[in-house]
DNA sequence: TCATGATATTAGAATACATCTAAAAATGGA
DNA sequence: TCCATTTTTAGATGTATTCTAATATCATGA
């Protein structure tokens, strides 16, 4: 279903990042980016945490949101923001969204050559990226609608 | 630059909603809807309520939130969510949007039919939406940048 | 017109998500 | 191992939104 060549965080990249800005590695950022590296879900920050503390308990909701923004800082998660919270997205490849307005599922949706190449008029703003939302009603939720 | 038949919330449209539902019509209704109805900017909730009581004071906070969500409820404005804050869209033409990472300015991208016609594999979901947002820097910005 | 019941408005309390604070703990290089 | 620096923590604070329940307004029809 999903190319295993897919651009994702990993516990290396965090690595190479504490390297990089002369941070320390701990067990809470290697917990939490262990926690997104293995999930297509996008997970909110209080998803994060929870998971997080099934395995080490006492991370504080602190550090998840201060490592979660240190990893959006660094480009190594994206973010989407739907119905008041964000989730956090660790699929570094360019690609787009399904959001199920009943269950509130976020799906990826590859995205398309034919797509990227924008022929939007952007009114002579420098446009530096594009994120495509669907949105509707999930294979799932239909199936349960007509029951 | 704005087409005249662009689809909007009029207070004519109000009057039709109060109608259908059996609801009021009230002072505090037809001022934020007359706000919304006279805007391009995608206020925020708060950038209406400081609109509305600059020309009809007392009206509180619960009443715009209440007014906005009745109107998003009926369809008559759409939500675009932008760094923790829900902005409100009272242009029902569907289109797409630019948001300036430096300023925050939101302005309307016209939608092109090459792109409606999504080409998009969705994973047999029920797409009822599609929404593009370009990120990047405003023609203000850019130039204030390069000063 | 006025009374009546239904609906709307209000100020402020409550909630939800996110950030900040400052004290304690952990990290990693010397 | 020591120690300066960074990180973590619990809880306080901030911000956007929703809820509450008392009061005000509206619309209908007697
Ligand atoms: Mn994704
Ligand atoms: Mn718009
Ligand atoms: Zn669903
Ligand atoms: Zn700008």
């Amino acid at each position: 279903m999903y190319s295993n060549i897919m651009i994702r965080l990993t516990p290396q990249k965090l690595t190479e990042l504490v390297a990089e800005r002369g941070l320390k590695m701990t067990p809470q950022r290697r917990a939490i980016v262990e926690c997104l590296a293995a999930t297509r879900v996008h997970p909110t920050a209080d998803e994060v945490f929870m998971d997080v503390n099934r395995r080490f308990p006492m991370t504080s909701r602190a550090t998840v949101y201060n490592t979660l923004n240190l990893l959006i800082d660094a480009e190594l998660v994206n973010i989407i923001e739907e119905s008041g919270v964000k989730r956090f997205d660790p699929n570094l490849e360019p690609h787009h969204h399904f959001i199920c307005s009943t269950c509130g599922m976020v799906e990826d949706v590859e995205a398309t050559d034919r797509l990227e190449t924008t022929m939007l008029n952007t009114g002579g703003h420098q446009v530096e990226s594009m994120q495509i939302t669907l949105r509707g009603t999930c294979a799932l939720c239909f199936e349960v609608k007509n029951d």
